[in-house]
DNA sequence: CGAGATATATACAGACCTGTATGTATCTTG
DNA sequence: CAAGATACATACAGGTCTGTATATATCTCG
């Protein structure tokens, strides 16, 4: 997992718009449209107007509306990581009990009504294999790639002979939980998916 | 479930492009570009130009771009639930054979090199809550709608006391190992799933 | 054959997109 | 205070987008 500069990103939430510097007034403005609506139906112009800064001060900051994306996504990682950090730590020592915390997150992060999904599920959707933006797909590819070391480090200390799949149920249920969220409102059980991951981490620690 | 036509996209996939009607070749052509970039990243003139059509039979067939990307949603829905019940139906009498089916089927189209995730996912990244294209988030609304009452007809025979969160928990399963499927190629357990599906059924049905 | 439906080709309107150019004001800092 | 950096406002270039208008050709079928 690359160590991340989250100075840029974490106290971006709770300060108000004009209390921040420009570029970090763009990131504000252009984090919420991207993530409420989508990346391609908001343009340039709009964040422009919305974050009350001249165009020019935008190219000056971000060379391209792909590097903003990227550096959107970017910022919504590092959010996210650090809430599972924060979230897995406070759970306590064991293993089983921190990997659940992981659950208790995603359905705390349901709550919201901001809640739109995963922004890198979302991601793929928008810009696939053949989408010209390098920088985008690197960040996405890197998402994926972190949030398997981070499930795979929980649980590890479990010393299973089958690890890598159950690292794989795991992310299939955290994935899942955050697309049925999203999918289908409230209409789901929220516990569920949590239960789920206990069912298979008990059942692999049984058979070693 | 609604009934639905599928005499309109079963056949679409296996002819080639000129011994189809101008309606089947716009449709034809349009899923293939929709599903391996993006809806958004597909304009209407390129459909035009590959599907070798006027622009103005395209617009007597489809009144309007959103009306053909709902078509095409669910061409793509047709043909999945399609796939599903033949699954299901030749995985024999039992219930868990039945739901695991599933897994196998969703394996099967991983291996397939035009790949990219599912379609419906992709849509709801696409067209969120405030996109004006009611179509198609009807269509979406119902393939989420549609894939429960299925998962929920096969795990029904079971008579488990929460069947709810079973059915949950299966689509998280079957969300997710789409999601992993699309954003880690190849690098995963491809039994994996299906393996955590068979745990939590048995589990289910041991505590009735 | 002949008429109506269907498909074609092409041009265009009006809106939106990203990114640049030009010039002015404000703010920081030595 | 003065100078350089930073931000502002506005206009514009060149492209793409959806959808329409106009006129011609082809195909079906009575």
């Amino acid at each position: 997992m690359k160590t991340l500069d989250v100075s840029e990103y974490l106290d971006l939430e709770s300060r108000s718009l004009d209390a921040l510097a420009p570029r970090q007034r763009i990131l504000k403005t252009a984090s919420e449209l991207f993530y409420r609506n989508s990346i391609h139906t908001v343009g340039i112009d709009r964040i422009i107007a919305e974050s009350g800064v001249a165009k020019m001060t935008f190219y000056k900051h971000f060379p391209s509306k792909a590097n903003l994306a990227a550096t959107y996504l970017r910022h919504k990682s590092a959010l996210w990581f650090d809430m599972l950090a924060t979230a897995t730590e406070q759970a306590g020592p064991a293993p089983l009990d921190r990997v659940l915390a992981i659950f208790d997150a995603l359905n705390a992060s349901f709550q919201a009504p901001t809640f739109r999904g995963c922004p890198f599920v979302r991601g793929l959707a928008e810009f696939g294999p053949d989408a010209e933006t390098p920088e985008v797909q690197a960040t996405l590819a890197a998402y994926f790639h972190d949030l398997r070391k981070f499930v795979a480090s929980l649980v590890q200390p479990l010393k299973l002979k089958n690890q890598e799949s159950v690292v794989v149920q795991i992310l299939a249920l955290i994935q899942g939980s955050l697309v049925n969220a999203q999918a289908m409102r409230g209409g789901v059980e929220p516990l569920a998916t949590r239960d789920a991951a206990k069912v298979l981490l008990e059942a692999a620690v049984q058979r070693g």
